[in-house]
DNA sequence: AACTTATTTGGTTATTTTACCAAATAAACG
DNA sequence: CGTTTATTTGGTAAAATAACCAAATAAGTT
């Protein structure tokens, strides 16, 4: 791995990382069907509002969402929708797991 | 977002989290064509090769990857090799960037 | 203009992650 | 069997992340 090829793999870890947070990611995909203001995500996460602002700034950051005010509401959208394709993903990550774990039971009982 | 769906995300959570990492990244990818030793990371990589190992570690715990020891080498393989589909999608995102980043820029220059 | 509401920003602390070194393990080889 | 080679494990210090509270900003309302 070279210097270009780090600087590469920094930058896409960088995206990543924004979205490898259970809220963040959860946000993420309740944007699937439109925008949403940030005082729908206030009412609906157990979390300080200013965390939750935070964690939209990351997102933002990242390049996966972008945001608008209009009067004193703000609201966010997806700008790169593809990225809730990786959650078929890692629901066939997860479900691989789960075999491996039900083996694990197996042989334990056996 | 209620304890059950927490947990949900939470797991997926961890999945991008072990990916979302340069080092680990670019290991990911070098598995497409198939399993690669530890040594050949070691070779590539310029980081202690217990550093390599724990990434790896961390990517197999994740459920992303699978290690076979062979004599005294040990091997490890992409478990789900759909996780390389995450990268067109992230690349998106960096073009998508990369076009509000000129925009601005242009506008610093008029 | 003062007041309320929505959101962001700054600061602090606790937790997690990362990297390195040293030591342990495990297989192959002389 | 002692040695070399490949990899993992344990420990530790530094850096990054996350959460909360308080304060600032910004828009709309009275």
């Amino acid at each position: 791995m070279n210097r270009k090829e780090k600087n590469i793999y920094e930058t896409k870890a960088k995206i990543l990382k924004a979205l490898a947070h259970p809220t963040r990611l959860w946000m993420t995909e309740q944007l699937v069907n439109g925008e949403l203001c940030v005082c729908k995500f206030v009412a609906e996460i157990n979390a300080d509002f200013s965390t939750i602002s935070k964690h939209l700034t990351i997102l933002k950051e990242a390049g996966i969402v972008e945001s608008e005010k209009r009067g004193k509401q703000v609201f966010y959208s997806l700008k790169v929708p593809c990225v809730l394709n990786f959650m078929t993903c890692i629901e066939a990550v997860i479900k691989s797991q789960a075999k491996v774990h039900a083996r694990l039971i197996q042989q334990i009982e056996d």
